[in-house]
DNA sequence: GCAAAAGTGTTAACAGTACACCCATGT
DNA sequence: ACATGGGTGTACTGTTAACACTTTTGC
């Protein structure tokens, strides 16, 4: 390969990250126990292209890092936690997507425990609910304070996502760039990714109740899970601490660990 | 985001693709099928660095195209062959994989019918075999002269791969970069696509029996498997055409071609 | 006692596995 | 006839889904 690195156009490469967490609502009463809620990570776009609008956290690779570490680093600068791992979404050339110029941008997801700390006020996190009927899969978005973000997807062939040239569409929906389509997918791997349960695991502490893990699954599918069939299931990847947690207005639940040597413990979200 | 595009540094983007097929050897007799194996189709480099290595083919992007389009465009340099879609493997953004410089690079994978027709001399088909012992991964291609390359590889997690910034090593075996450990997690995810028979019917004319079919399963997945217990499997995707296929010293088998209406039919590798 | 949630058992349906058996053909 | 592969049935197994039921707590 005759290849001068020096002679040719270059894009620029950014990484954007789409950041899940599950979060606990208050308790209604002493006996109810609270709702968590699937919730996803934006910031405020501060200015153009797509001012004001909703976009994925993400920023450019500058040299000496790999692409995963420009995620890593501009997940710390908007929300201080440190790096999970993250897993491959998509990466994104179409042309004309970003009117700045030939930007490539390269897509990671990944859940994280939930935390208020967010250092940049900007970052914000957004309850996530998806609809789909017909094919048609729609994106909602709340903020804490009651305001939706609604946004029609049509999705793409998952892995065949952006590998025609057409010109990108501009969305008309409330978030910037195809970040609304880019949250779907990676909603759409989070949820098959709970076939094992290492991604709900990370949105727990150390010890937890099946009840909490159960919960974490239906924030996820939201969808309501049969008690009985769902610790039957993730019963081989879980063992008893010996702790018990009451207080409640009902018996108390056994805490529960995952299990150091349980089946596929290696595997990647 | 405060970005001048023209103010950082940016890197070269490179895109790399895996390409499979299953070959059909010869019959060895009038009785007797001839048994197919899976081939991946690689390069010799012609220059520093790896000079004489085998190689994936792949190349640089250029303004104006996708990265998928870059590797539509290589694929048809070498191959001659109309572009198949593609599905995404990883990047790789190691400082210090490729000695040229500051290089990411984006790696599909994809699977296309047999043909002798690669237009250049420089590319050719290697068997594919995949030994594994106690989480050791051996890689072992043969060309068509029976001479064997053989690459030890230690397979990273597969979502998270190459994430870390450590200094790439530079392998040693008989594949340039780290081309052995791409190739192999590529047959992994061929593996795991075959759930659903849709990249085994890219590999099959319009018509085919059950028997190719499962054929090429065998060669893909490296294993045997029970008629019956395959059969039942792929049912729902296709159906009998009426054709009969004859001729051998045995009784002949049905033609089948996928179903239209098949289950999940848009779904990806 | 009672509401709420924790936790267990039972059943039917289904998919995966292994194996045994018969069928149709060209030589 | 016979070797070879095409093709089907069946029994065993484990997983999943649905539902019914019992247990334990705080008020």
């Amino acid at each position: 390969m005759d290849y001068d690195i020096t002679q040719y156009d270059r894009p620029s490469v950014a990484a954007d990250i789409v950041v899940f967490t599950v979060r606990r609502g208050e308790s209604e009463s002493y006996r109810h126990l609270s709702k968590p809620v699937l919730s996803v990570l934006l910031v405020r776009r501060t200015e153009e292209p797509f001012e004001n609008m909703l976009a994925l956290p993400g920023g450019f690779c500058c040299r000496e890092e790999t692409i995963e570490e420009t995620a890593f680093r501009k997940l710390k600068e908007k929300t201080g936690v440190d790096s999970p791992p993250l897993s491959l979404l998509c990466n994104l050339s179409k042309l004309g997507r970003d009117p700045r110029g030939w930007i490539i941008s390269c897509c990671y997801w990944t859940v994280i425990a939930y935390s208020k700390a967010t250092t940049d006020k900007n970052a914000q996190w957004y309850e996530v609910s998806l609809k789909e009927s017909g094919g048609k899969h729609t994106l909602i978005l709340t903020d804490d304070s009651g305001r939706e973000y609604v946004s029609e997807v049509r999705l793409h062939n998952p892995n065949e996502l952006y590998n025609q040239s057409a010109e990108a569409e501009i969305p008309r929906n409330s978030l910037a760039f195809d970040h609304a389509e880019i949250i779907v997918n990676a909603l759409l791997k989070l949820r098959s990714s709970l076939e094992k349960p290492y991604a709900a695991f990370r949105l727990l502490p150390e010890s937890f109740t099946l009840t909490d893990l159960q919960q974490v699954y239906e924030a996820i599918l939201g969808r309501k899970l049969l008690m009985a069939n769902f610790r039957r299931k993730i019963a081989p990847y879980v063992e008893e601490t010996g702790g018990i947690e009451g207080g409640a207005g009902h018996r108390p639940s056994k805490l529960f660990t995952r299990k150091a040597a349980a089946p596929d413990h290696n595997a990647a979200l």
